[in-house]
DNA sequence: TTCGTTCTCTTGGAAGTCCAAGTATATTGG
DNA sequence: CCAATATACTTGGACTTCCAAGAGAACGAA
C-alpha cells in the first residue's frame, strides 16, 4: 500500500468493465471508485494532520462548524443535519469533544429534548491552531490545480444537489 | 439528515472560509469536503445495494477482483495493493468472504508465509448477481452526467497520480 | 549454518459510519 | 385534558478503516 502501483488500478477495473460488455456503466462505476478512493486519502491525511491537536477530521468539522455559528450555540440535530451525517454519528463525536472538554452540552431553555452545543474556551483555541494547519498542509497542498478544484465542487455540487442533498 | 437543505452547507463552508480571509484555501475545502461527501452517498447507496446479497462494497471489491484475475487466486498481499488498503482491512474482508463460503484462503505452493486468494463457486455466482445490480442500481443511475462522469474521472487521476498512487 | 532482517499475514484496539430500538419531552387532536 | 403521535437524543450492534504489535516463514550474510 506504501509504493506507487504499475498501473492505475482503477483505470484497470474501468477496462475489464468495457471488455465484459458494461461500457455505459464502465465510466460512472471508474468515478464513482476514484471519489472514494480521493476520500480516503484525504480523510487519512488529515486525521495525521490533526492528530497532534488530539482531533479526527469528524470532531474538527463539529468544531468548526460551531466557530462559525453566530449564537455561538447549536443544537445537536441542527449540527448533524448541516455536517449531513447520522445524529448517532455525531452523539459519538460530541462525546469525545466533551470528554477532552472542547465542548459543553447545554440545556435548551425552552425544549427539554434539545441539546445546545457549545465551544469552550479551550475548544476555540484548539479549533483555530487546528484550522490554521489544516489550511496550511492540507486545503494550500490539495494536489489540486486551482482549476480543478473549482471544476471537481461545481461537479460534485450538481451530483450532491441531483441526490437531494439540498436545495 | 433526509430533507434536502435550503443551502448547501459546503458553499457556507467556503464562505466562511473567504469571509476569514482564508481565500486560496477555499476552493480546495469545498472541493475536499464534497468529495467525502459524495464518497458517503455513494458508500451508503452501494451497501444498500448490496445488503441483498450479504455484502458490502468492501466486500464486493474483493469479490470483482478475484473474478477479474487470470489464474483465479491472488496473494492477500497483491489484492490489498491492487485495493488499495491496509492489510489488515483485506484480513477483516476475507475472514467475513470466508464465513460465508464465498472465498478460500489456500496456501501458497512455494511460500509459506502468502495465502492465496481464490472465488468459491457459490462467490462467483453471488459476485454475478451483485455485480448486475451494481451496474443496474448504481453505477447507470450515478447522478453523473456523461461527460461529468469523465471529468471526475480524469481530474481525479491527476491528484491521485500527484499523491503517488500509482505509475 | 545460523542469526538477523525482511516479508506476509493476523490480532487487538481505537475511531468512524450507519441502522434499529429505546427514553424522554413536545405537540396535537379528539 | 389526555392519549396518540412526533421529535431529539442516546444506546447497542454491525461494519469499515487504520495503526501498533505480534507470529511464522523466507532470505542473506558472516
Amino acid at each position: 500500500m506504501a509504493s506507487p502501483l504499475k498501473r492505475d488500478p482503477i483505470a484497470q477495473a474501468r477496462e475489464q468493465w468495457i471488455s465484459h460488455g458494461w461500457t455505459a456503466e464502465a465510466e460512472p462505476m471508474a468515478a464513482i471508485t476514484a471519489v472514494m478512493r480521493t476520500a480516503s486519502i484525504y480523510l487519512q491525511r488529515a486525521d495525521a494532520i490533526l492528530k497532534p491537536h488530539g482531533l479526527t477530521f469528524a470532531r474538527f468539522e463539529v468544531l468548526a462548524l460551531l466557530g462559525f455559528s453566530k449564537r455561538g450555540s447549536l443544537p445537536m440535530s441542527q449540527a448533524s443535519e448541516l455536517l449531513q451525517v447520522h445524529a448517532t454519528s455525531l452523539t459519538n463525536s460530541v462525546d469525545r469533544l466533551e470528554t477532552t472538554g472542547l465542548v459543553r452540552r447545554m440545556a435548551h431553555p425552552t425544549d427539554g429534548r434539545t441539546r445546545l452545543l457549545e465551544l469552550t474556551t479551550e475548544g476555540q483555541r484548539v479549533l483555530t491552531q487546528a484550522r490554521d494547519d489544516l489550511n496550511k498542509q492540507l486545503f494550500s497542498q490539495s494536489n489540486l490545480t486551482t482549476s480543478d478544484a473549482t471544476d471537481l465542487f461545481e461537479i460534485l455540487s450538481r451530483f450532491r444537489k441531483a441526490s437531494g442533498d439540498f436545495e
